[in-house]
Order: C-alpha cells, then structure tokens, then sequence
DNA sequence: GCCAACGTTGGC
DNA sequence: GCCAACGTTGGC
C-alpha cells in the first residue's frame, strides 16, 4: 500500500465538499508528474492526506484536513475533451479526434481516479506545523515552490500525522 | 495582491 | 536540443 497528498484549493473543492459527495473523481490534473501517479502507481485503497492549498481564509489555514481513500483505477478524465471546461486541454482532444477519424487506439493523455471520503481532522494539521516537526524532515509539501498536486508520502510521515490528530 | 519557483511552450 | 518567455501555483 502507498500513501499519497493531494492538494485541493479549500475555496474550490475543499474535505467538507467530499465529506458531503462521499466520492469524487480527482479530474482536472494537468501536470505530467501527478498523472504519472494516478497512472502508474496509485491502487484502489491507498490514502491520501488531505491538503488544502493557497488559502486565503485566516480560518482555514493550508495544511491537512483528513484522509481520502483511492476508490477506482485510472481512467479516462474527459473534462480533457470539454471545451467549457476550465481544464480543456486543446491537443489531447485534438489527438482524440484523429484517433477516432482514423480509428486507431488512443491513449488519452490526462486520467484520474476517484477519491472517497475517509476522515476529517477534529483541527488540521498546519503546512506551519508541519515545517517545523523534525519528524516530518523530508516531507515534499515542505518544500519551497512544491507544486506537484499529487505527491507520494512515507509511510511514516503519514502515520506519524493521523496519530497526531486522533 | 505580490512575487518566487516551477513546468511547459515555442522559436531558433 | 537549448533556453527565453510565458502562465500557473502557492506561500506569505
């Protein structure tokens, strides 16, 4: 089993919103590395800590909020496809539509899975607490400039966190 | 709201 | 294949 991060901006989809879904497909992921875990690495049943993100909300501060399960395999994010959509991505639905002209297999380039509600922390777990427990020395949200939205998480960090806030 | 850091794009 | 320019992220 691997544990993971992944980063949500708490205005726009924020622990309290999957607490309320229960489960919700993690689309709109445009960065290679991120893709590349959903793809390759990510299980069903892996957790992921909860990150919100670029807050600007005194009373919701970054850091971890809970826990989310993995709750599919990978599959095709069509939000790639919607020209409405914020993440529309012109040359992955342009190499759609020669496939589907000249009917060869595609490879979509953008995937994702789903994500269910696990856990909320009674208080979250400040990216500020976070920098400054030498337990979590290593950790690559404390990173300066991480912008990777899914990100990989020891074992031991992760636990070392959620016994921290039970 | 600013700005540094990063990933991606595009011209050469 | 390099690298400057650009757009975006994210911390403060």
């Amino acid at each position: 089993m691997n544990y993971w991060l992944i980063k949500s901006e708490g205005d726009c989809y924020s622990i309290d919103d999957l607490k309320k879904d229960m489960k919700s497909p993690w689309s709109g992921v445009r960065n290679f590395q991120a893709r590349n875990f959903m793809r390759d690495r990510i299980k069903v049943g892996d957790l992921a800590l909860f990150y919100h993100s670029s807050s600007t909300n005194k009373d919701l501060p970054n850091g971890v909020y809970g826990i989310a399960e993995v709750a599919s395999s990978p599959y095709t994010d069509e939000s790639a496809f919607d020209k409405k959509d914020e993440h529309y991505d012109p040359s992955s639905d342009k190499r759609r539509v020669e496939s589907l002209k000249n009917k060869i297999p595609f490879e979509p380039t953008w995937v994702l899975v789903d994500f269910a509600f696990k856990k909320k922390f009674d208080t979250p777990f400040t990216l500020s607490e976070i920098k400054i427990d030498p337990k979590l020395d290593g950790m690559l949200v404390r990173q300066k400039g991480s912008r990777l939205s899914i990100q990989p998480v020891s074992e031991k960090h992760f636990n070392y966190i959620v016994t921290k806030r039970q």
